[in-house]
DNA sequence: TTGTAAGCGTTATCAG
DNA sequence: CTGATAACGCTTACAA
């Protein structure tokens, strides 16, 4: 029913093979040749079909992407750098979430899914811990990660350790000694950038001969309501923190809504400080740690593209670091001595 | 190389027609037979080639999601609503985005890539006047769309209409008549909710004895920066709107950051509404009108696997609606008679 | 530079 | 219920 290469080799009278080689663009195929191809095929309107040439080739032309959320601001930005990387470069994109988010679908595990269908994996911030992550890199094929730092497996991603301690030394700066720091989660799986950042807080904290103590750290799972609920937890105190280190901008937010509702004001009552570069920090006035979302995205399929056309011994397996930087805004300022 | 059918046909003791057909859950297989064959596969590790099956079978099992938007708010719980039910049902999902975004990139129509590539194609909000969703249109494969409504094609959305009506209904019974409007973008391809939102403000003014008027209308381009833009410009009028219905949450958040800068208080001197129910508008006090946005993705692509396994006469076209919900917040109250 | 022809791994038709 | 076998539409040595 529809036009198949045939069809096109038979009319502009030359073999399928001829056309294939043409429309690819393979080198040995006389220009006149090509372009009446070329003709031809557009006037028959031929496409390609993808499940044949796949078959043939072996190779899918697609990437998958695995990522633990879709909605939530950092992983659709990074998403759409991936996809800017990927469209430009003709591949398609398989979007596959992990996680049961709100769906309240059963999800399958990722790997079984992507065994003969993409030529190669990007994986989102997933947890180094995860068996799922495990399960998928054993696959062995092309990967590329973004946020998570397992040996051995290119990947992208801010240091997060850094990221930290500026936010930290930020705050340690204005002359706060008692700094509080709202987390992910309770040790579980956490990811990479959640293990990091709690370390780059307490070096901070510690080269300042300050104390961090676990009752001035709170969780806030990397959602508003979390960060305001950890904020709340750390408000109620006998002797609450002058200011909060929060490991991402979501949970920041719900820490000032926090504050809001405890009638205090944010920078003058109590400093936040959040990492991410979020849309909505330079509207809630929120100091934060920039970090190029978009650009982990891209970076992070570029190198998976580059990947695929180069010899597995040529892969680059450190980390590739982007920079961050801190934007200081009215969420923090000066302790006020009273 | 890998695995193939003919190898698990051969350690079952049957031909490979049996295999397919027991391994797809075909009737007519010895329950016995079906067993050992399940056995035998997943004892040598057996996926099926999907290219393969694509090839011979016709179907490619995956779905293709255009949008113009992958990163913001609204696009991305979609299209999360959009996944976890594609997913569950074992289809692969292509994302494709259209417009070029900040990245730069130059984007391929999305028509032509869609051919021969997928069952079933889904559109979030395009506008039913850009050509390329014509493009898409005539190819003639099974459709879902989101908050687009053209003839004949089977979509899921909110009543827009309604939605404005209520939303500047809201602001006239707390006493307002100088009701400024933040729209989209001036004319060229209005959304359908864009349309249909302004139409339900008009509607609701008029009924009310209100007037319109040009200078009490804006554009925000449905973004932060854009709504503080047109709020600003709304302010620096002679004379200002005492209340002002934004078409989406994200226009509204800039609309508030505007108040802000000029020292007036949301609620207190002006009043805002919003569209969209956007997770960050609870956060910032803002009253809007609430759509249920991840389950417009969720039924659209539940519509489109229907509509994959019926005949063509039997596809339901009327758009189907999903019902919202104002929510009142602070950003709205009586207009003070001074 | 171009053509021939053997796959690629399933599915689906038709017998049996 | 099961088996042969012909597609499916393209790619890719290998020849010419």
């Amino acid at each position: 029913m529809a036009i198949t290469i045939r069809d096109v080799a038979e009319a502009a009278g030359v073999s399928t093979a001829t056309v294939s080689r043409a429309l690819r663009g393979l080198p040995n195929v006389d220009p006149a040749t090509r372009d009446r191809i070329a003709t031809v095929a557009s006037k028959l309107d031929y496409v390609i079909s993808p499940s044949a040439s796949r078959l043939a080739s072996g190779r899918t032309g697609s990437i998958a992407v695995i990522t633990p959320f879709i909605s939530r601001w950092f992983f659709a930005t990074v998403l759409s750098g991936v996809e800017s990387v990927l469209q430009a470069a003709g591949m398609d994109l398989l979007l596959m979430s992990v996680t049961d988010a709100a769906s309240g679908h059963h999800r399958l595990p990722p790997a079984p899914r992507l065994r003969r269908r993409v030529d190669g994996v990007l994986i989102i911030a997933m947890s180094p811990s995860d068996p799922q992550l495990r399960d998928v890199l054993n696959l062995g094929m092309p990967t590329s990660m973004i946020g998570v730092n397992v040996g051995g497996v290119p990947s992208v991603m801010i240091d997060d350790v850094a990221a930290a301690r500026i936010a930290t030394q930020h705050l340690i700066n204005l002359g706060h000694t008692r700094i509080g720091m709202i987390g992910g989660s309770p040790a579980e799986l956490p990811f990479t950038a959640e293990f990091d950042r709690e370390n780059g807080f307490r070096q901070a904290m510690e080269e300042s001969g300050l104390e961090t103590t676990p009752m001035l750290e709170a969780f806030g799972y990397f959602t508003i309501q979390g960060g305001e609920q950890a904020m709340t937890a750390l408000l109620t105190q006998k002797n609450p923190p002058t200011a909060v280190f929060a490991m991402s901008d979501e949970m920041a937010f719900g820490a000032l809504r926090s504050l809001r509702n405890h009638g205090l004001k944010p920078g003058v009552d109590i400093s936040v400080v959040g990492v991410d570069g979020h849309d909505m920090s330079e509207h809630l006035e929120l100091t934060t740690v920039v970090q190029p979302v978009f650009d982990l995205g891209r970076i992070a399929a570029e190198a998976l593209l580059v990947q695929l056309r180069t010899l597995p011994q040529d892969v680059n397996l450190e980390p590739t670091r982007v920079p961050t930087q801190l934007v200081v805004r009215s969420s923090t300022a000066p302790l006020r001595t009273v």
